[in-house]
RNA sequence: GCGCGCCUAGCUCAGUUGGUUAGAGCAUCUCGUUUACACCGAGAGGGUCAGGGGUUCGAAUCCCUUGGCGCGCACCA
């Protein structure tokens, strides 16, 4: 076989296309095929927005999702990322519409209509759903294409219908009459978890509504005023109890003079403000639950969908905006002395995250989904469920816990959980699935219907129409992990794959996502959707920002992969992480990495170029030499140290213990040492085809192309992964350590006493007992020092004109041509003596305390002994030396 | 208001249940003889682990506290 002559630099751009194509064309990314692996390791890719194409973020969450799934499969087990697409309801048709506006339609519902603007947000959605899909092929995630799925494709709609009808007819979903967050701007209702607060100054105002009113109250919305229907107070409060159960008549200035009861609530902080609440049924949610408790003080809109004042708000209001209502209201006040005071301060308003509008508390009839009824057949709410699943585990299996990491979130959602309200799934947008319910208009009957049914069930009526709303897109995305795998039948996928075993995703998306998959899963498979949950935090730029459009610091992640490479990006991404924590990116991390796949390249060429035969070596070799068993060794460990922290879900730690092994005690050290002691292909192939296995899942592309030039004759991607022998030879690893060091106690000599690296130099060293390791490794020490004269002695005097050193209690004397400079070298053997002494005081001190040796376990007052002996030898061989210099 | 995270070398970050003289990468300085690699090699400098207090034989690590940065939730009459 003739030498294989590999490029001086890894081309990352040149192979990653194709080692992808053989990857999907080996059907391996789809586990049915891996006939060996038995136990499945299912990953739900969560399903990227159609709302354009991929940034960083999501290469982040490729890298990780494809490092565990890789190493999985490597594990032999049924190994799974299950991907596909969100359509991304209000997110998608926000983004069309802007994009209309832009191109000078500016009201796209109406110019348009439901169909031509459903069409074009169809076609932007399948357009960018292929850049996506092509996008996620150029980070290498081992996707099984054969299972791609889409929130809004036919089998996932039936998904959503079932579930639809499952809690329909629970009496879980209800259509309800409700104050919820409406967005003008996008003519929508948003969930309480799709708001973003902001702070905003304001003016507080304390007024009355008349001057017979007893009671003032404040706010920050005088608009609203118009609505109010009645006052609450703290029953316990002694200055407006008396007034409790009054109806009072006052003319703000609305259509009609307004009727304020005066009621009592417990929730009403006796000294903040003026004690007292106006209440606003219509335009607050809090003073709708009043309502609901109270109903007879009545319900007034005052504005309306589009933002405007309605009828209910008087002719002197009707039609204006809110903030000039609001101008006018507090000038009427003030004109007829109502007034009280105006303050500034700072309130949060909660803006629609998608339509970036503040959004208005309107009540409204809407679709929601009650979390605290009890289930009929389960006996626990929805929000019961929620919480089992993170605690005892779902009913009560503890195989059945959802564990999450880190484990403090694990709190954060908890507590989530305690204040959540009955969710709103209805959206008035067009994008989505259509709620699954049909009106008569003949006999009011209300149904559910999966199909579009042609008649009334009940009258046989054909005048019927479907509900005109859409569903929130959570609730898709909250079945995901089983409509992925074919529910609602039971389909061969949902038995063996089901639950999944990882998920990742965003802190910022925990409330959103997680909850609702569990909601979701626990509910209508009773089980949950997956075992563990890695949280993962936010990528910034170099100073700290988000990336975001509007700063122009986005970074395009195929931008990137063009200029370093995808192994490049990945090994960036995943090195310095740590769960649940942001993490900082920019290009020269990426450079890092690169220039460490250039390395592993080139450790390779290294290898296979001064090789006859490229191959493959099935068991470990037989260790020679000191450094062969010292490699092997090292070897050993950090097999051992990648398994553990991978298994632990720290990426980060894996890439370190493999970038130092590879890096300095291979490269560095073995590579070296071959060349000196020669002979040594089988180790060198034994070892490179190892941590290419180790490093597969993370730099999957050069460790597969490396990997295909060694004549494997199988794809590295379902190559076994390494299993670390028992055996630890930690004698030899020691004694390696300490040629290490004298290696390296002498290359410093030569720098500190400024020796041309090309000038040979003799050294030598007094051995003690250390004299056979010394005369064993000394080809190793003369070569790596560049010695054309080494002396060991096994008792003896420092030579004349000599510089020192102590190591391991081996003394080393390398000889200089000239007079040394006596003094520089007194001070340098000074200084060190002076560390050492230092170090030896610390250590009396600790072993003088009786306190440390009644409770220090033995083996570290053991440890403690033997540091203090051996730094008593060194500096004693240290001052010898001194002495000898004068 | 309640809660969470962070503060470790110039920069970005590791640091596992408390136990080597606290580590890495980048940057900096000095120097370039090698059977792969200058996207490289050899050597060096650089830290009161934010401040204060405590627990302990022993604290970067546990507790309290102050300060700074960031975030979540609630309130927002």
């Amino acid at each position: 076989m003739p030498k294989i002559e590999l490029s001086k630099a890894y081309d990352a751009k040149g192979v990653e296309d194709a080692i992808y194509q053989k990857w999907e064309e080996s059907g391996f990314f789809n586990p049915d095929n891996l006939v060996e692996a038995k136990e499945p390791f299912v990953i739900s890719m969560p399903p990227p927005n159609v709302t354009g194409i991929l940034h960083l973020g999501h290469a982040f969450e490729n890298s990780l999702m494809d490092v565990e799934i890789r190493y999985q499969r490597m594990k032999g087990r049924k190994a799974m990322i299950v991907p596909g697409t969100d359509h991304a309801a209000v997110a998608t048709q926000a983004r069309v519409e802007d994009n209309l506006r832009k191109e000078g339609i500016s009201n796209p519902r109406q110019d348009l209509g439901r169909e031509e603007l459903l069409k074009r947000i169809r076609e932007y959605a399948e357009n960018s759903k292929s850049v996506i899909l092509s996008q996620i092929r150029k980070m290498g995630t081992s996707c099984d294409w054969s299972r791609l799925a889409y929130t809004f494709d036919e089998k996932r709609s039936e998904a959503v219908n079932e579930i639809f009808k499952m809690m329909y007819a629970d009496g879980l979903i209800y259509k309800g009459y409700r104050v919820i967050n409406w967005s003008v701007k996008g003519q929508s209702t948003c969930s309480d978890d799709e708001l973003e607060y902001i702070d905003q100054k304001t003016v507080i105002y304390t007024f009355k509504y008349s001057n017979n009113f007893p009671i003032a109250i404040a706010t920050t919305r005088p608009e609203t005023k118009l609505g109010d229907t009645a006052v609450a107070v703290n029953p316990k409060d002694d200055r407006y109890k008396q007034y409790i159960g009054q109806k009072f008549v006052v003319d703000v200035g609305a259509k009609a003079p307004l009727t304020i009861t005066v009621i009592a609530d417990d929730e009403v902080d006796i000294n903040y403000g003026t004690g007292a609440v106006g209440v606003t049924p219509a335009h607050s949610p809090v003073d709708f639950e009043m309502y609901q408790k109270n109903k007879e003080i009545g319900i007034i809109p005052v504005i309306g969908k589009d933002g405007k004042m309605t009828e209910e708000a008087g002719v002197n209001y009707q039609g204006l905006d809110v903030l000039a209502a609001r101008e006018k209201f507090v000038a009427w006040l003030r004109k007829n002395n109502l007034l009280i005071k105006e303050e500034e301060s700072v309130h949060s308003v909660g803006t629609s995250d998608r339509f970036k509008d503040v959004v208005e508390a309107l009540p409204m009839e809407q679709w929601f989904i009650d979390v605290n009824k009890k289930i009929s057949n389960k006996g626990r709410s929805l929000k019961e469920l929620m919480r089992e699943a993170v605690t005892m585990g779902h009913n009560g299996d503890a195989s059945k816990v959802i564990s999450i990491t880190p484990d403090r979130f694990h709190a954060i959602y908890l507590h989530w959980i305690d204040n959540l309200r009955d969710w709103c799934i209805s959206r008035q947008i067009w994008w989505g699935h259509r709620i699954p319910v049909w009106y008569c208009d003949d006999c009011k009957e209300v149904f559910y219907s999966d199909v579009n049914p042609v008649m009334c069930p009940k009258c046989r009526s054909k005048n019927i129409h479907q509900d005109e709303d859409t569903l929130d897109t959570w609730f898709s995305s909250g079945a995901w992990t089983f409509s992925t795998l074919g529910w609602p039948e039971e389909t061969p996928d949902l038995l063996t794959y089901h639950p999944t075993n990882w998920m990742q995703m965003g802190y910022e998306i925990l409330f959103f996502w997680m909850a609702r998959m569990i909601l979701m899963t626990t509910y209508a498979l009773d089980d949950i959707p997956f075992k563990d949950v890695y949280i993962h935090g936010m990528l910034r730029d170099k100073d700290g920002r988000k990336f975001s459009k509007s700063l122009g610091n986005g970074l395009d992640p195929i931008d990137i992969i063009e200029k370093y490479g995808t192994d490049a990006l990945r090994l960036s991404l995943l090195r310095g992480t740590t769960p649940g924590n942001d993490m900082r990116f920019y290009e020269e991390k990426v450079e890092g990495a690169r220039n460490f796949v250039n390395k592993l390249w080139n450790i390779s060429r290294f290898i296979i170029q001064s090789s006859e035969n490229s191959r493959i070596v099935a068991t470990q070799p037989e260790a020679k030499t000191l450094a062969d068993k010292w490699i092997l060794n090292k070897l050993n460990s950090v097999i051992a140290l990648t398994t553990q922290e991978i298994d632990k879900y720290n990426f980060s730690g894996a890439s370190e213990y493999l970038y130092d092994f590879s890096w300095n005690d291979f490269a560095d050290w073995y590579l070296e040492i071959s060349k000196v002691e020669g002979n040594k292909e089988e180790i060198l192939f034994y070892v490179l085809q190892n941590i290419l296995k180790l490093w597969h899942p993370f730099i999957p592309f050069v460790t597969e192309e490396i990997y295909q030039t060694l004549g494997a004759g199988k794809l590295l991607m379902i190559e076994k992964w390494p299993v670390a022998s028992t055996s630890q030879d930690e004698a030899s690893r020691a004694e390696m350590e300490i040629i290490k060091e004298i290696i390296a106690v002498i290359r410093n000599l030569r720098s500190e006493n400024k020796i041309e690296p090309a000038k040979m130099v003799s050294v030598v060293v007094i051995a003690g007992d250390r004299i056979k390791l010394l005369t064993e490794q000394s080809e190793i020490i003369k070569k790596l020092t560049r010695l054309e004269k080494f002396t060991i002695l096994a008792d003896g005097q420092k030579p004349a004109n000599s510089v020192g050193a102590v190591v391991g209690g081996v003394q080393i004397y390398l000889e200089l041509a000239g007079l040394i400079d006596v003094e520089a070298e007194k001070k340098r053997v000074e200084k060190e003596i002076a560390e050492s002494e230092k170090y030896i005081k610390g250590l009396e001190v600790k072993l003088g305390n009786k306190e440390f040796l009644d409770n220090a376990p033995e083996e570290i007052i053991a440890k403690e002994n033997e540091k203090l002996s051996s730094a008593i030898e060194k500096i004693k061989k240290l001052k010898d030396q001194l002495s000898s210099l004068v």
